[in-house]
Parts: C-alpha cells; structure tokens; sequence
DNA sequence: GCCAACGTTGGC
DNA sequence: GCCAACGTTGGC
C-alpha cells in the first residue's frame, strides 16, 4: 500500500471542504505538472493512504488523512473551455492530465505544522521538506508516515 | 539543444 | 509583499 501526501491551499479547497463533500469525496482535479501526473497516473492505488496538506495559509501543515477511492483517470476539466484547469493540448482520446478520487478519512487532532516536521530528524528526506520542492502530489514513506502520526497526539 | 525570460508555488 | 526555486516557453 502506498502512502502520499497531497497539497491543497485551505481557501480553493480544505480539508473540511472535503468532509463536507457527497460521501466525503472528491475528485483530485486540476494537477497540472508532469511528475505530479505521473504519480495521480501510473502509482496511486486504490486504497493508498494520503495526507492532506494546507499549503498557502497561516498555518502550513498536515491537517486530516484520507483514501484513494478511484485510481487515475483523464482529468475531465482540462477539457472543458470554461473550466479553470481547461487546457488546450489536453483533449479526450489522447488525455495529458489525470486525476484520483479521494475520500475524507478523518480529521487529526490537530494539525501538524510544516515547521514542526522540519525539525524532525526522523523525518529527513521526507519530500514534502526537501529543498524546492513544490509538486502538490507527494509520497511519503511507509517509515515517514508512522513517525508522522505518532507526532499526532496532544501532549 | 541551449538558455533567457517569464509564470507559478508557497513559505515567511 | 517579497523572493527563492522551479517548470515552461520560445527564440535561436
């Protein structure tokens, strides 16, 4: 089973925004990058794990777990011209853009700040901290998921 | 194929 | 708002 982590900014979409969704679930639409989309494509499985993570706010950091429920498909929305992610070169028999569906699991007790992962050295080489590193589909180890939860619980 | 210009991400 | 770190684009 696969674990990953992915990037969404609170204001377009939150986590709550997904628990408040029809069966908590949504389709993860709108990634435009190529190493992104080869990961949403050809390496998350039904079932993998996914933390969801609030980029872009004031407090940076790793806010609720959900599942993957449906693996890669075309991301409709690129082909649609009236569409925020429409995008030109992505038609229907010869899709550029892919997406999963995934479901809210639960919310953690408290959001595990980008700051406090950092400072983790158990949690080197964890993408999501490496230098630059500004894809919104990220994986995460089986090693780096467990030390992540075990910062969850309140002191 | 190189590389400068430009756009985007995202922490701070 | 600033700016570093990329990714993409397009001229050559």
């Amino acid at each position: 089973m696969g674990n990953w982590l992915f990037k969404s900014e609170p204001e377009v979409f939150s986590y709550a925004d997904l628990e408040g969704e029809k069966k908590k679930t949504t389709h993860w639409e709108g990634v435009r990058n190529y190493q992104a989309r080869n990961m949403l494509r050809d390496q998350i499985k039904l079932g993998d794990r996914v933390f969801f993570y609030h980029s872009n706010c004031p407090e940076p950091g790793i806010v609720g777990i959900a599942e993957v429920v449906k693996e890669g498909y075309p991301d409709h929305t690129a082909f649609d011209a009236k569409a925020r992610y429409y995008d030109e070169k992505s038609v229907a028999d010869k899709p550029r853009w892919y997406m999963v569906d995934i479901r809210a699991v639960r919310a953690l007790q408290r959001v595990i700040p980008l700051s406090e992962l950092k400072a983790q050295e158990k949690l080197d080489g964890l993408a999501l901290i490496r230098r630059g590193n500004r894809l919104s589909v990220l994986p995460v180890s089986d090693a780096h998921w467990q030390e992540i939860l075990a910062l969850e619980p309140v002191a």
